[in-house]
DNA sequence: CAGTATCCAGCTAGATACTG
DNA sequence: CAGTATCTAGCTGGATACTG
């Protein structure tokens, strides 16, 4: 009785690992650009409405265009994290009605450059990925 | 009534932003990798269990110690995910009781590669993240 | 050892309606 | 124009129990 049970070393070794990726880095993030909006607002604001151009700032309409198929809601939860987390500028205009133009921060600048490796990966390989998934359910 | 109304018009922007995203090989690359546990085996994979080292195979039961706090169904159903894509193989050997190994394919040792630049990013700016994010919140 | 099968609670994205 | 507020259905991940 006296000694730890197997299953609570189990535990205890769940919750360090669970700490381990709480402070880890890479998993914040993971965290962070696993966001399905997220992806693709970076991509918006970094390389303009056709995905090849120049960074420029954007309005929430000019957004909500574009990303024809994102819900205000999840639009404006976006814009609103990636504004706490510094990687982009919310900059409002006070005509009538308001307007607000979003852009890219230095850092959402480096964070968007970084994900063009990304890019380039997918453009690269995810033919041979998709073979490989076609020839594993056939 | 014979034109399209605009309601209409915003739908069809819909369906053809989603036909875009489901074709765009990004974002089949980041549905792969925004799962929690795919870039847990990848990293334990292609670094060995301290993250630090050289890539070598590991074992279902060795997997599982390591990444703590997996479950056996998303441990199992993640390792299928991952082989059905051509990123890691898997090897059974009919001992008894089996022993079966999973390894990084060249494929999947390349995306892991891949990652590296992602994990350099978080190295580098998640401090600067974080430090917005304090700051926006207090 | 290396899984499979089943059930269910919790979160979240989306639809909808409203507003300064 | 640029949001906010609310409700809910659906998916997913975890717990649990069982097996060749």
């Amino acid at each position: 009785m006296a000694t730890t049970t197997a299953a609570q070393q189990r535990a205890r070794a769940k919750m360090e690992y669970d700490a381990f990726l709480a402070a880890c880095p890479s998993r914040k993030l993971l965290d962070r650009i696993s966001d399905k909006w997220v992806t693709l607002i970076l991509a918006a604001l970094g390389s303009g409405p056709d995905c090849a151009g120049d960074p420029r700032p954007m309005r929430y309409s000019e957004l909500s265009r574009l990303l024809a198929s994102v819900s205000q809601k999840m639009l404006t939860q976006t814009l609103r994290a990636l504004e706490r987390d510094g990687l982009i500028s919310r900059t409002v205009e006070p005509t009538v009605p308001v307007t607000v133009t979003y852009e890219l921060t230095p850092l959402g600048l480096s964070l968007h450059a970084m994900m063009r490796g990304l890019k380039l990966w997918a453009q690269d390989h995810m033919d041979e990925v998709l073979a490989h998934r076609a020839a594993y359910d056939g």
